[in-house]
DNA sequence: CGGGTATACATAATTTTGTTATGTATTGGT
DNA sequence: ACCAATACATAACAAAATTATGTATACCCG
């Protein structure tokens, strides 16, 4: 019963957008980033994050830049020009998503 | 790039939301009755919703009644007492979810 | 009357994707 | 010295959906 398996299949579209709002961040940044702005609702795992985000470089989705810091390196992530296509695409179809949820959990509405 | 694979994690939960609006419902009803609130947004296809369906009951949370229409069998199924319990503590954990999604696709509320 | 679509169930093989656990290494506070 | 936080990564495993397939009835259309 751990509500955090709720955003299975979202994960993509959120990290997508926050790398839109946010033009390049690193993976600790993104969990951190996350956790701040649901107020500790939402924890993305580093199991889950970082094949994710090695997938989207993959694909062509986002790409790297490694930097130090000190001795720490930090590898950042930012889209491609196709990735910000991508996001864009995704954001209006998460949209329609959450707006298919609400019609379901509120059905009051209607 | 399945615009469905979204709902992934949501799917008990929209499953139990709809139970528990229409008291007893069987399986093919669930996936058009998906499919029309969200005006053909949501489609469950009947490989995740059977399997669903059946976990459900083994845990207890719905229960079955099998009705003949003519010669077809429809199995109906109904949320337990238990199953009606954990639909509102699923609810809650599925609206809280849709808070952080939108405070993540919509940072200008922040 | 034959064929396709809708209704209605079910399940197996596969894939996707996240959890859990583990590992490495630096930094900073006490 | 030690623990927590920062920062990456990956492997073993589990959960849950997709895709494909199967069975069977009912209904409409040409």
């Amino acid at each position: 019963m751990n509500k955090s398996t709720l955003y299975k299949g979202c994960l993509e579209p959120i990290i997508m957008r926050l790398l839109k709002d946010n033009g390049r961040m690193y993976g600790y940044q993104i969990t951190q980033m996350v956790k701040e702005i649901t107020k500790g609702e939402l924890q993305i795992t580093e199991g889950a994050l970082y094949p994710l985000l090695h997938r989207l470089e993959e694909q062509g989705v986002v790409e790297t830049e490694m930097e130090n810091i000190g001795n720490r390196i930090r590898k950042y992530y930012t889209l491609t020009k196709a990735g910000k296509k991508q996001t864009s695409v995704a954001m209006d179809e998460l949209k329609m998503f959450m707006q298919s949820l609400n019609l379901i959990v509120n059905p009051k509405l209607a």
